[in-house]
DNA sequence: CTTATTGTAATCGATATCATTACAACACAA
DNA sequence: TTGTGTTGTAATGATATCGATTACAATAAG
């Protein structure tokens, strides 16, 4: 079980509209052949940072921008952008509520992996797009 | 996305085995009547919660028995029986090789991300199904 | 008006999950 | 030995989600 394709491809599209934003218009087109996936699911993610506020997408004559410097958006940016805000795994609806266990898992068990799910959004807060970027310069710049 | 109801599953079978370890034959029929699943989903997990030398389950006579105490089972443990070992997110598998970004974008976010995962099985890790009975206790004779 | 692009809907195939039925294997008791 | 209750497992079906793809109206600029 794993979550869907789209926090990496949506910080993929972030780090090509930064590391290229001088030397290419960020077309859809232009993305998709960088993350290797459909020009429709880059304008629908596209879609997505934009209603989070991340990027400016011009209509028409086309391409993306940030809205922010890339030291300001993070992982958890990104995350609440793309993913649904709902908790880390399903729980039964209807467990028995004649039993101690049943009328008191969901509550019980609820709240300690609301705690995990808080912590790993904590964690998303501390990555920025520039992190990043400046992890990819340096692994270039490396070999 | 979310993970599926396998690990809140798991977690209520293992509750219930012990809270009614003393009263009730825990068989899957029992444990689908807390659970309120079918039980040969209990089978199924109960199966996996075996071959992760949690329980100990009778064939033929049948009943599950916890093979250790309750303070020495953790979340990580349930999590690790009845999940895949495998990265948080899906990866494109093939990111353009020409472009800086895309030969990059795996190793530079998948260590990050790994690093979350590693974060949240280490919270798995300080839950035990002794805790979470506690706090079932708890709230019964709460009211 | 032409051109390139975005935004969006619709459809398709693939995959995963849980529910359910069915049945052989098993352990124990009468 | 036979009957009963149970486990282990395979097979099937319904449902949901995801990503790929096609299609096309709306948009902006020359």
């Amino acid at each position: 079980m794993q979550f869907s394709f789209r926090l990496p491809v949506a910080t993929h599209i972030l780090l090509c509209i930064e590391r290229f934003k001088d030397e290419y218009k960020a077309t859809s087109t232009f993305l998709a052949s960088s993350v290797n996936v459909n020009p429709v699911i880059i304008r629908k993610t596209l879609g997505q940072l934009k209603a989070a506020g991340l990027v400016d997408v011009a209509a028409g004559v086309g391409g993306a921008k940030l809205t922010k410097s890339p030291e300001d958006i993070t992982l958890w940016d990104v995350f609440q952008a793309v993913e649904e805000d709902e908790d880390l795994f399903h729980f039964q609806e209807n467990p028995n509520p004649k039993c101690p266990v049943g009328r008191n898992i969901h509550g019980v068990l609820g709240d300690r992996l609301e705690e995990v799910r808080q912590h790993m959004l904590a964690d998303f807060k501390k990555v920025t797009i520039a992190d990043l970027l400046a992890s990819i310069e340096a692994k270039e710049a490396a070999e």
